[in-house]
DNA sequence: GATATATACTTGACTTAGCAACTATATATC
DNA sequence: GATATATAGTTGCTAAGTCAAGTATATATC
């Protein structure tokens, strides 16, 4: 058996890691009744200055295709968790802006995301979980 | 806007990450004629010592359930890239093994495998990746 | 100001994978 | 050795998300 780069390990690990992290914190999510991708959506809207933000924008930072971003936020504005917010400039946008009830429920389910991630990756100590979150950041 | 636990941030950023990854690797892959999900179960039956592996072992490694195995691995057997062994010891097993097929397609998918992760992660350096993939073990 | 191109989405068709329920076989207990 | 339980794997149904193509609007060019 050949040996193998560490580019090659890290690149399979994350992945494994990635699945057995948002299957575990999707369990915990779905008592909201979100899924760890609404979550993400919620909090990229949260922590977004402006408040109303492009859908392509969301799909790009929550990884996500443009098309992607649509289904998913079609039964979120349904449920009046988002809002629509139209651009009278440009009317091809349909920006999505956290509705008060998305607040609401972002907070709550964001107790619960602190509560699981701390519990999976507590193991790792803050400082190392910094590194690695730096690390990360260059590779987005 | 509240402050966030690192342990949030590192979930979070892992997921977008895996996203950014597995998208780009599996574009290259592509040229194989395989997906991200196919090299990582070549991968793994070429690294097990045994070659002949329990679907139930390759689900657990490949971080994926016992069904989305069977799905997964029943068009390579078709394609002859893996092969069905049964073990007379107990009809229940079905286990898989790369073909000779399996690890021609392999070897040439690993070299495509270590440029794309290099070429990707590789701005990162060799040290500090094997860190990440030590925490990543210890994680998993 | 007409035409061409780019951008922001949406939609249709499809793929992937999960869960729950099932089948078949093995093991443990009485 | 019969019954209960556990294990390995498959299947029906469904959800989530992709790509390619389409629509609508905006921008750039002539």
């Amino acid at each position: 058996m050949s040996s193998e780069s560490v580019s090659s390990q890290f690149v399979i690990k994350n992945a494994l890691l990635a699945s057995k992290l948002s299957r575990r914190v999707g369990n915990h999510l779905s008592i909201h009744g979100i899924s760890l991708s609404e979550f993400l959506v919620m909090h990229y809207l949260h922590s977004s200055p402006h408040k109303a933000v492009l859908r392509i924008e969301l799909a790009e930072h929550i990884g996500m295709s443009a098309s992607g971003v649509t289904r998913l936020i079609a039964p979120m504005e349904k449920n009046h968790i988002v809002e629509k917010v139209s651009n009278p400039r440009d009317a091809r946008q349909s920006l999505v802006k956290l509705s008060e009830v998305g607040q609401a429920l972002f907070n709550d389910a964001n107790i619960s995301f602190e509560h699981i991630t701390q519990d999976i990756i507590g193991k790792i100590s803050p400082s190392q979980q910094e590194k690695v979150v730096d690390l990360y950041s260059k590779l987005i």
